[in-house]
DNA sequence: CACTTGACCTGTCCGC
DNA sequence: TGCGGACAGGTCAAGT
C-alpha cells in the first residue's frame, strides 16, 4: 500500500499520538508479522517508552527508551491504527474512523499502552512486519545499506537523481523509479503520476532520457510527493492513517486508476497497461515512447 | 553483473 | 451462484 506520502502521514500521526507513552503488553498471532524473541520483547519492549517516530524510505522507526527500536514496514496492506483509552477494547470505535472495531480479522500485532490506549498493526496480506532491534543496529539492515536518497531532502538535486537513475540505464524508467536503491519512497502510484507530470512514457529506457527530461521528472516527483503529503496520502484501497482515516490525494491523481477518463492536460483517454510487471497508467498522447 | 520473474498472502472482481 | 484466474500501493530470492 503505502508509499512515501502515506508512510509520512502515518509517521506524523503516530508522532502526535504515541510519543511519551509506555508499553504495557504486546500480542501477535502471525510470527512473520512480528519475528522477535520473547526474551527481547520482555526485556526491551515491555515497559519501554516511545521516544520518537521517524521515517526512512517507506520504513517507520519507533525509537524506544530501551535503546531498541521497532522497525516497521507496511508493505502492501499494512495499517497502524491508534485507539484511545476511552474506546472499549473490541467494542465501539470512533465515528470518524473508517475502519471498524479492533482488533479485527487482519490484526497481526497489538501494542497496549499503560494508559489504556492501543496501537493496532493490521495487515490483510501479511507481507508487512515489525522488527525489534537495537537502535544502533537498525541502519545496518541490508535495506538501509542500499536504499537511495530521500527525494524531498534539500540535497536531492536533479543531477543526483540523474546519476542514481543511470545506475539502471538499461532498464525502463518505471522499473528504475520503483527500485528503492535508486530513489527512496516512490512506488507504483507516484511513479505513474510523476511520469505523467514529466510527459515521459514509463517504458522509455533510462539511457534515452535527456537532461531536460531528468529535470522535468525531478520537479514532478517532488511536487507530487509534496502535494500528496499535504493531502494525507492516497487511499484507493486499504490505506488509512493512524486515526483510521483516509487521505485525499486520489482526488487529485491525474492518471492512477483513472483509465477510461480524459487526460486532465489534453483530454485523450487514459489507458492502463503493464510496464515493469506492474499495472501502469498513461496518457497515450502526452506520454510517447 | 544487470535485469526480470516468481514468491510471499488474502481478498475482490470479472468472465464463463 | 460457483469457480478459476488475474490483480492489488512492496520487496526479496532465484532465475536468465
Amino acid at each position: 500500500m503505502p508509499e512515501l506520502p502515506e508512510v509520512e502521514t502515518v509517521r506524523a500521526g503516530l508522532s502526535r499520538l504515541i510519543v511519551g507513552k509506555q508499553i504495557a503488553a504486546v500480542d501477535f498471532d502471525w510470527p512473520k508479522s512480528f519475528p522477535n524473541t520473547k526474551a527481547d520483547v520482555d526485556t526491551f519492549l515491555i515497559s519501554a517508552k516511545i521516544m520518537a517516530v521517524t521515517r526512512r524510505a517507506k520504513v517507520l522507526l519507533v525509537e524506544l527508551s530501551s535503546e531498541y527500536s521497532l522497525v516497521i514496514h507496511l508493505k502492501m496492506t499494512g495499517q497502524l491504527v491508534f485507539r484511545g483509552k476511552n474506546i472499549e477494547f473490541g467494542a465501539g470505535h470512533p465515528s470518524d474512523s473508517l475502519i471498524g472495531p479492533l482488533p479485527d480479522k487482519s490484526t497481526r500485532v497489538t501494542l497496549q499502552f499503560t494508559d489504556g490506549s492501543t496501537l493496532f498493526f493490521n495487515d490483510q496480506r501479511k507481507f508487512g512486519w515489525i522488527r525489534l532491534l537495537p537502535t544502533v543496529e537498525v541502519l545496518n539492515l541490508a535495506f538501509f545499506q542500499k536504499v537511495g536518497p530521500e527525494p524531498l531532502a534539500s540535497d536531492f538535486t536533479w543531477q543526483l537523481m540523474k546519476d542514481r537513475l543511470l545506475r539502471r540505464k538499461n532498464t525502463n524508467i518505471k522499473a528504475a523509479l520503483l527500485d528503492q536503491s535508486v530513489v527512496a519512497g516512490v512506488g507504483n502510484i507516484y511513479a505513474d503520476e510523476s511520469l505523467w507530470g514529466a510527459r515521459i512514457h514509463p517504458a522509455t529506457m533510462v539511457r534515452d532520457l535527456s537532461d531536460s527530461k531528468f529535470k522535468e521528472l525531478h520537479k514532478s516527483i517532488q511536487a507530487i510527493l509534496r502535494l500528496s503529503i499535504e493531502k494525507g496520502g492516497s487511499s484507493s484501497h486499504t490505506y488509512v492513517n493512524a486515526e483510521g482515516k483516509k487521505g485525499s490525494y486520489m482526488n487529485f491523481a491525474s492518471v492512477f486508476r483513472r483509465e477510461g477518463e480524459p487526460c486532465p492536460r489534453c483530454g485523450m483517454t487514459i489507458i492502463k497497461t503493464r510496464v515493469a510487471g506492474r499495472g501502469t497508467h498513461i496518457c497515450p498522447s502526452c506520454q510517447r515512447v
